[in-house]
RNA sequence: GCCCUCAUCGUCUAGAGGUUUAGGACAGGAGAUUCUCAAUCUUCAAACCGGGGUUCGAUUCCCCGUGGGGGCGCCA
C-alpha cells in the first residue's frame, strides 16, 4: 500500500475555529498512526488583505496543538507551493486539460464544467456507500479569471497526490463535484473520510466562528493545556471503543484509525473539556505549570503578581496548582498573597465572627505564631493544634478565623501551606490588622 | 423546495441479534474524607425517537415516518 498523504487544507480568515481543529487533527493523527504525510495546504484563492497575518493564525494555532506538518509552508516538500494563490500556472493547466477534453463552456464570462451527470458514488471510510448526482454545470472559473474552490482543491489533491480526504461532513453533498473533476481529469479518486461537525453548545447548528468557545486561540489566552484540548477534541466524534478517555498522544496515535470515528455530529461540551484540563493540570510537573501560570498573569496583566518575587510567585502557584479546575481561576484565587488591600467576603466573615470568641483565640494564635517554624507545614499545624488543646478545641476552631483574618474568605489552600508561603510577617500582620479593625 | 446524511442518559460515548437489571465519562443529587474550598472515594437519578416488518428473539438488520445536521454561490 502506498504511503498515506492526507492534507488539512484551511483558508486564512484571520480565526482558526475548534472545527478546523478537530479536522486537522484527524488528519494528523491519520498520517502519525499510519506514518504518511500531512500536508499543510492554503486555501487562499480569495485575495484578501493582511494575509501574513491571518496564515499566523493557522500557524501558531496548529503549532501550539502540537499538530506539525510534514510539508507545507515553512515546512517545504516536493509537491509545492503549498499556497494556492502561488499555483495559478498550474491550475491553468489544468484548465487548459479540461478545455481541450471539451469538458467546458464560457458564459457571462465564467468558465463552467460540463457535468457527466452519471450517479457519482463513493465509499466513504466513515459514511460507507454515499451516492449523488451532480444536477447543473458549475462555474469552476470566475469571470475575473481566477480558479473556484471545488476546481483548485481537486487538482491540488491530484498533483500532491494526496490518498485520502479527511473533511467535515458538511462537504459530503460536494463531493460529486469532486468527484466528476477527478474522473475528467483520468485521476483515482482518494479515500473519503466524512466526519460528523461539531454542534454549538447551546442552540441549533454547527457550532461558527461567532459562537462561545468556538475559537482556539481562545484557549490558548485562557490558558487551557493544548494536549487537554486535543485529547477532548480527538474523543468529540472518535472513541478508543472502550473506557479511556484521558490518553497521552502517544496511545491517541496508536489507536486512532479511520473506523472508528462515528457518523454523529457532536455538542460541544466545555465543562468536559474544563474536566479534561483540570485532569492534565494536577498532574503538570512543577515548571511547565509554573510558566503557564505565568504567562496567564502576565496576559491578564496582573501586575502585581508578575512584579512579586519569583520564588514566591512560584510557591504561591505550587500551593494553588492542586486546588484550581483552570488557570484562569488563579488570579482570583491567589489576590490576597500579592496586595494587602484583598476583599474580604462579608458573608464567611459573619458567619466566621457569629460563634464563641473569634478575637480571642486569633489573639492566642498569634502569641504562638510569634515563634513558630514557618518554614514547615507540620511545624505549623502542631502549633495551631497546641494552642486549640490548650482550650479543649479542634484545629478548625483557629483555622477559620486565622483564614478570615489572611485571605479574607474561606476558599483557598490548607491553612498551614499558606502560611508558610506567606511568612511569618505578612500573617502576623494582617492578624494585627485584622483584631485592630474588628 | 430539492439532494445528502445522522438518530442510545441533559452532553460525549460503549454496545456490531440473545452474555444487558443497556456500561463508562462530564454535568446534576446524596454521603464519606479533610483545617476551608477544591480534588478524591462511595452512591443515586438519568437513554435505546415512533410505527411496521425480518427473526424463536431486536437497542442492534430492513422499510416508512418523525426529528436533527449539512449542501444546493462567479465563499471556502
Amino acid at each position: 500500500m502506498p504511503q498515506v498523504r492526507v492534507r488539512f487544507a484551511p483558508s486564512p480568515t484571520g480565526f482558526f475555529h475548534i472545527g478546523s481543529a478537530r479536522t486537522a487533527l484527524f488528519n494528523w493523527l491519520y498520517a502519525r498512526h499510519t506514518g504518511g504525510v500531512f500536508v499543510l495546504r492554503i486555501e487562499d484563492t480569495d485575495k484578501e488583505r493582511n494575509t501574513e497575518e491571518f496564515l499566523n493564525v493557522i500557524y501558531d494555532s496548529l503549532t501550539w496543538l502540537g499538530l506539525n506538518w510534514d510539508e507545507g509552508p515553512k515546512a517545504g516538500g516536493g509537491f509545492g507551493p503549498y499556497r494556492q494563490s502561488e499555483r495559478a500556472p498550474i491550475y491553468r493547466e489544468y484548465l487548459a486539460k479540461l478545455q481541450a477534453a471539451g469538458r467546458t463552456y464560457e458564459k457571462d464570462g465564467a468558465v463552467y464544467f460540463k457535468i457527466s451527470g452519471e450517479p457519482q458514488v463513493i465509499d466513504d471510510a466513515i459514511r460507507g456507500r454515499v451516492e449523488r448526482t451532480e444536477e447543473k454545470d458549475f462555474v469552476i472559473c470566475r469571470s475575473d479569471g481566477n480558479p473556484v474552490f471545488h476546481f483548485v482543491n481537486v487538482v491540488d489533491d491530484i498533483t500532491m497526490q494526496i490518498t485520502h480526504v479527511i473533511r467535515g461532513e458538511d462537504h459530503l453533498s460536494n463531493t460529486s463535484k469532486h468527484t466528476e473533476l477527478f474522473k475528467a481529469f483520468g485521476a483515482p479518486l482518494p479515500v473519503y473520510a466524512h466526519i460528523p461537525l461539531i454542534l454549538k453548545q447551546n442552540g441549533p447548528g454547527k457550532m461558527s466562528k461567532r459562537d462561545q468557545g468556538a475559537l482556539v486561540e481562545e484557549y490558548q489566552r485562557r490558558g487551557f493545556l493544548p494536549e487537554a484540548l486535543v485529547n477532548f477534541l480527538c474523543l468529540l466524534g472518535w472513541s478508543p471503543k472502550d473506557d479511556s478517555e484521558k490518553m497521552p498522544i502517544a496511545e491517541i496515535i496508536r489507536r486512532f484509525d479511520l473506523p472508528g470515528i462515528n457518523q454523529t455530529n457532536a455538542r460541544f461540551d466545555e465543562k468536559k473539556l474544563a474536566h479534561m484540563n483540570m485532569t492534565y493540570l494536577l498532574e503538570q510537573p512543577a515548571d511547565r505549570f509554573v510558566a503557564l501560570a505565568r504567562d496567564y498573569f502576565q496576559g491578564q496583566n496582573v501586575t502585581a503578581a508578575t512584579a512579586a518575587d519569583p520564588a514566591y510567585f512560584r510557591a504561591v502557584m505550587l500551593l494553588s496548582q492542586p486546588k484550581i479546575k483552570g488557570v484562569e481561576e488563579l488570579p482570583a484565587y491567589t489576590v490576597y498573597f500579592f496586595i494587602e488591600d484583598f476583599p474580604v467576603d462579608a458573608r464567611v466573615r459573619d458567619k466566621v465572627m457569629a460563634k464563641g470568641d473569634p478575637q480571642a483565640r486569633l489573639r492566642e494564635l498569634a502569641a504562638a505564631l510569634t515563634t513558630a517554624d514557618f518554614s514547615s507545614d507540620t511545624a505549623l499545624e502542631e502549633t495551631i493544634k497546641a494552642t486549640a488543646a490548650k482550650n479543649g478545641l479542634g484545629f478548625g476552631d483557629y483555622q477559620a478565623v486565622a483564614r478570615l483574618a489572611v485571605s479574607g474568605t474561606n476558599v483557598g489552600p490548607g491553612i498551614t501551606g499558606m502560611f508558610r508561603v506567606l511568612g511569618r510577617e505578612r500573617v502576623l500582620r494582617r492578624i494585627e490588622r485584622f483584631l485592630g479593625a474588628a
